[in-house]
DNA sequence: CTTCGTTACTTAACCGGTTCGGCTTATCAG
DNA sequence: CTGATAAGCCGAACCGGTTAAGTAACGAAG
């Protein structure tokens, strides 16, 4: 342990609220405000406070002055105090409702959040991230910052077939961006990407290949993306006179695992798999593997969310592949929209990408 | 798309600052302050404070009875304004200097935040989370912090050997705990889990089961980890009497596959690879069996941050296994040990396990 | 030369809490 | 009965900005 050492300086560290010992040592803490700069600069606070928010009502030549000074004294805005009188946050919230073993697991929610990040970070906004256990506890959460006015917006994953959130976030007036299909959106200023297009693809690609039968090991049925990508698999089965099974499962290696197993019991067996995201599709690649049958020759792989995990297996997986921290960029950036006055509007943000790697082989 | 639907509804979602049309449409905004509560009660706005927060100054009569009201109207502290006057925002700062694409490659963050999270969202406290892109901007953003009176404390991740973020966060007085081994802490609160143990585990595992030859695929060496690691590595190696290998990467997977390919190329080829991450073990395990290699029978991989990866790789991996959710939660709890005043400590928080999976084999 | 409208400010209220000094009133020792 | 002490509460200042309303100076229009 290094609990020796310089005491003095450790003291510093440790001191919650002795700004005055702080000061003794040496510590600039900006006390910078408003009230200084319109001292030094001659002029009201209100005139500054006009000045450093580009607003009319000052010359460009007292504007420049002030601007100058606040520079040269590094004067930074407090952002309560902003907040309390402009009743803005200036922070945006961001709810996860999923257990922290799956946010480990699940490596889209990482990239999403650096791509809403990257967007506000140039703009020095700030992402409240709060992660909760299940939608009642979201819900609780949006009521909370509503009353707090506590962010200036939200970003509203996970999206479910009659997402009870929605009502919610109506009646609360907590502007929003839904991340999900305007099917499901209710009206509600939403981004997507077309699960459908991409659904198709896959099905068309292993048809092409001579595949007959197949399987999909989906998401959770209540999962909106799950429910769409639902759809237009029956739709494209059926336009290719498949055959076609559907396992749902909660998103997780173990029952990616175990609904692999089921399908292969199957008579007749698959011939390619669908997943709905990486990790399954990598547990099912093992289990396929430990039964003694060989990717790409027995059964064809297709996976969803492209992670680097596609990348490193070996084989490598076929993958519907997204930019998505591209993604988490675009609807942070409609959620701006929305704040700055836009008409609620669906944006597609792209259709996924089939990448076709080495776990892809004609039947 | 669907712009269409309810008018008015759709308003009320995207208007911005029309709170007075927001309520004709029924909306309750929680408007209750503490005044109105001082006015309910008869009492004074301060008698209100004292009473809400627990304080002396009031009867226990009069504060039962301004709870219950305050309960009654459903009143939540304006976050804002509690900041501005009492000068604590509530809120913790924690900075990931990496990229977004390492953030998604690295399951390991998601589950420290998680843990981080669930200690904070008990308290009703917020975690400001921001990502930059390296440790200028890591030093920048704690500057910011700093100076607009954003964070009460921060976690300190990633530690780096002569960490350059240590002086900045003395210099500005900003609590903050350390997470990393208390040899880089300088002295600051820190938490850690004990490497050194962790390695020689490893190493004497892979020795017991024969291996003469052994290689490391190790972390950029300027991480205080990796640099823990590698002291760990080399006097262990001495002791078992080994021949060993350190190739350093960034971590990613692409450079754990370059560098597994360049220790098979090595004479003698080593017979056991320990990797310090699980993503470049599972690239690594690629690559091998790609080569036509057979693990373990020919190789033994063993991992580090036992992630589900570990789990659902064919054969499944050994591991140095931690639990990072509690790790996230530990610090997290320490940090507000810090800001109750507690002197500067270093906590262990737990030694890595090593599992022993499929992929360990006698020689 | 008035009148009107701008422009460039100043003043002061306000956001919603916290906190400090001081005023009552009750309590109690002397 | 008096004086000291403390508990309970009030009023107001304060945190650091934003912003509506008011004012002085000035040029242009009538």
């Amino acid at each position: 342990m290094t609990e020796g050492g310089n005491g003095a300086t450790l003291k510093g560290a440790g001191s919650t609220v002795s700004d005055p010992a702080a000061r003794e040592e040496g510590v600039v803490v900006s006390r910078v405000t408003i009230k200084e700069i319109a001292r030094r600069c001659g002029v009201s606070q209100g005139a500054v406070s006009y000045a450093l928010n580009n607003q009319p009502g000052v010359s460009e030549a007292t504007r420049a002055r002030v601007l100058k000074v606040a520079a040269e004294l590094e004067w930074v805005p407090n952002r309560a105090a902003r907040q309390l009188s402009a009743a803005r946050s200036e922070t945006f919230g961001l709810v996860l409702a999923r257990s922290a073993q799956t946010l480990i697991e699940e490596p889209y929610f990482m990239g999403f959040v650096g791509g809403v990040e990257s967007v506000l970070s140039e703009k020095s906004f700030a992402l409240a991230l709060q992660v909760v256990a299940d939608l009642d506890e979201e819900v609780a959460t949006y009521r909370k910052w509503a009353a707090e006015r506590r962010v200036d917006g939200v970003i509203v994953v996970d999206l479910r077939v009659a997402d009870p959130r929605i009502p919610v976030l109506r009646k609360l007036g907590l502007p929003a961006v839904l991340v999900g299909d305007p099917a499901l959106a209710d009206g509600m200023p939403c981004v997507w990407t077309d699960a459908t297009a991409a659904m198709t693809a896959a099905l068309d690609h292993v048809e092409s290949l001579g595949h007959r039968v197949i399987a999909r090991i989906a998401g959770p049925p209540e999962f909106g993306d799950v429910w769409i990508r639902d759809q237009a698999y029956d739709v494209a089965a059926r336009r290719l006179a498949l055959t076609a099974m559907v396992h749902h499962t909660d998103f997780s290696a173990t029952q990616g695992a175990d609904a692999t197993r089921d399908v292969l019991a199957a008579i007749p067996r698959p011939t390619a798999i669908i997943y709905d995201n990486d990790l399954m599709a990598v547990a099912g690649l093992a289990v396929i593997q430990a039964l003694g049958l060989r990717i790409p020759d027995d059964i064809t792989l297709v996976a969803w969310d492209d992670s680097p995990l596609c990348r490193i297996t070996h084989p490598t997986l076929t993958a519907l592949s997204h930019n998505v921290v591209g993604y988490g960029a675009e609807v942070m950036h409609r959620l701006l929209d929305v704040l700055a006055g836009a008409q609620p509007q669906a944006h597609l943000y792209s259709t996924p990408l089939l990448l076709i790697r080495e776990s892809s082989a004609p039947r």
